[in-house]
DNA sequence: CGGAATATCTTCGATATCGAAGGAAGTGAG
DNA sequence: CTCACTTCCTTCGATATCGAAGATATTCCG
């Protein structure tokens, strides 16, 4: 349909603020945007007319009038997101608000590499699309996560070590071609970061660990994701203090991932004789009280902690939220914190919530959601 | 004077954008600002008109018209600046472009108090403005750098370590009763940092670190000072990996400082029969190639590198620069270049840059300066 | 040397934004 | 219930910004 409507630029502007939820009102949007109340009113009747937003009722008072709550118009279009793991893929399709219209997984093997894999995805998006959306409402922008690093420069997949075929793959630019839109590529740890930060209203700044079967982790400084060079956000191969040794796949000894990972777990269950295939497996056991699984989840939780202090002290973040699989064991986020607790500098852990991640298994989607969002409606 | 000249607000922008040499005609002024140019030329007219701007000569043509330059007129204002140290404060008064128009330094116990420093200061302040300003030419900003934390939100000291008498003095709020200007207090590292960033003019991401009697940091994150809850930056009390163990001064085992610091290095040449009192002692004693003092900067160098591997791969910065009396020492930053590119990933060191400080002794009051110029431009 | 191309800056009418004033809708105190 | 007060939103004239067109100055290149 019409890509001309006004998404973009000043347009574009009020209609995120009113899709993040920040603004729910031509009055909250006069105060965030600091236009004047008359243009916010004038603009907000266009997007009304264009079909972006819609009224709805009226909000709560704060001591006067009530205002006309306005609200992002299921017609204003779609985002198809989807985040490649492994194994599999899941995907979905929001609305610009980053509401899951509907989100499935897949199995999907990413070392079939980059074509066969991002082939099969937008497949599964036009099949999603077709029975989901409504004809008339446009498809707005298409992105996805990827376990590995990306460069955000080019939006290629650099240097992966688990992707095997995708090193310098032009991602962005594959998906382009089949679709004329804003296309987003990005580190699945990330978006999940991005995604929780929509989970804490207050805070700006977010330190997000992913605990699964790798250690990832993702950035947020001034409510915006960091992304340095394009590797911010590592700390899987931070080098442990350690009595023992053991070398990591990076050919570094005593890696935090060669200690604390899922799948570093896993290799030590293995070797006191119980088999396991997924992290969840080692919270199953750990919520068994199984003693092996609850000292190694413990030990990782005090490692993971032990590298969280130098980034705390340092970064200073309003939040460390901890996610992934693994998280669900009670006792890998008490010993961090316990560790951070510990050794911090009390200035920096004074205000420092370390908590379990809110935004649940989509968080990544919802965090592709919230960049596509931006690229959407900016200029 | 008129304190009510056009400096705040839109025209402020204008006036900060050639202040930091970002824009040096109109031209540059429209493509920064993302006005129209018809805009913008009015909008310099005004600026001229007031005193504030001042047309220069022409600069180098692109292919075209040669540029109309633009500078910041002398009398559009002064910045009086200082940088509190346990034993001296450097102060000075700057123009609104943060070129320094007299820096000196004076003897001045910190240990006294906040009262009696501060005002010793006020009075160096006002001395400087009688002697190097004309009357007509308005100071616009006050700031000063404190060796200890700041709360960003109160501008208060708070929990320094060796400030005794001033924890939670509400220092931005005393030099205000004496000037009925913007007021900067910050933490000294951080401006140092601020300072060297304007001389790294591609680079939007910085550490940098001052390895001096103590070990501090401070960090650019988009071109911006990173201030987190207002310890950020802190890397002296992050654990190293050691053999033996030394107790910090904050309680903990084996910190940075007890290793790396420039007292911790005096400390160690005392035991060896080699008395230093201050850091450029040390600086010497490498130059002239002792090598007790070599082997332990050398050591040093390798630790501090080992800590910056950490940060390096979270934080992805462009440039790590080193600054602080101890960086003189060849061997200090040669071993922390070694530590970083032999752990971090290859990604994160791809485009790094670790390089000695380019800012100098007074990288500090310019980075008050520029910070000053913020509080005085804006809205 | 001279025209084509490029870049800077200004002029001027069209347009978008502002801000003061006022109407609309609600809260709360007496 | 009434009146004072607050907040939300719109109306309308004043004003600031834009953008197309043109004037000016300089480089590039045949």
């Amino acid at each position: 349909m019409n890509q001309r409507l006004p998404v973009r630029g000043p347009q574009g502007d009020l209609l995120r603020l009113v899709a993040t939820g920040k603004a729910e009102s031509r009055a909250e949007l006069a105060r965030l945007s600091g236009l004047a109340a008359s243009s916010i009113s004038l603009r907000v009747e266009e997007l009304i007319d264009a079909g972006l937003l819609a009224e709805e009722g009226s909000g709560t008072s704060r001591g006067g009038r009530r205002p006309r709550r306005l609200r992002l118009s299921p017609a204003a279009g779609v985002l198809a997101v989807a985040d490649l793991g492994a194994h599999h893929v899941r995907l979905g399709l929001l609305d610009l608000s980053g509401f899951p219209l509907v989100i499935e997984e897949r199995p999907c093997e990413i070392a079939d590499g980059p074509r066969a894999t991002l082939d099969r995805v937008a497949d599964a998006f036009d099949a999603l699309l077709a029975e989901h959306v409504p004809a008339g409402v446009p498809l707005r922008g298409v992105g996805t996560g990827v376990p590995g690093p990306v460069d955000p420069a080019t939006l290629r997949v650099v240097t992966p070590s688990r992707m095997p075929g995708w090193n310098d793959f032009p991602v962005a630019d594959h998906l382009a071609t089949r679709y004329d839109l804003p296309v987003l590529v990005e580190n699945d740890a990330n978006l999940m970061a991005v995604g929780e930060a929509r989970h804490w209203p207050g805070s700006e700044n977010l330190m997000v660990v992913k605990a699964g079967t790798g250690i990832g982790c993702g950035v947020v400084v001034n409510g915006r994701l960091h992304r340095g060079r394009g590797a911010a956000g590592d700390i899987s191969h931070v080098r442990v203090r350690s009595d023992s040794s053991i070398l990591c796949a990076c050919g570094h000894p005593d890696c935090l991932e060669a200690y604390a990972s899922g799948a570093a777990l896993a290799d030590a269950l293995a070797e006191a004789g119980i088999e396991v295939t997924r992290p969840a497996d080692i919270v199953t056991l750990v919520n068994d009280a199984v003693p092996e699984a609850t000292s190694l989840v413990r030990n990782a939780g005090r490692r993971i902690g032990e590298v969280l202090t130098v980034l705390v002290n340092f970064f200073n973040p309003d939040v460390v939220a901890v996610g992934g699989s693994l998280s669900a064991a009670e006792p890998l986020i008490t010993s961090i914190r316990a560790a951070v607790w510990e050794r911090c500098l009390p200035l920096a852990t004074r205000d420092l919530e370390i908590a379990p991640a809110r935004a649940g298994r989509d968080a990544a989607l919802l965090g592709a959601g919230t960049l596509l969002l931006e690229a959407v409606t900016r200029p």
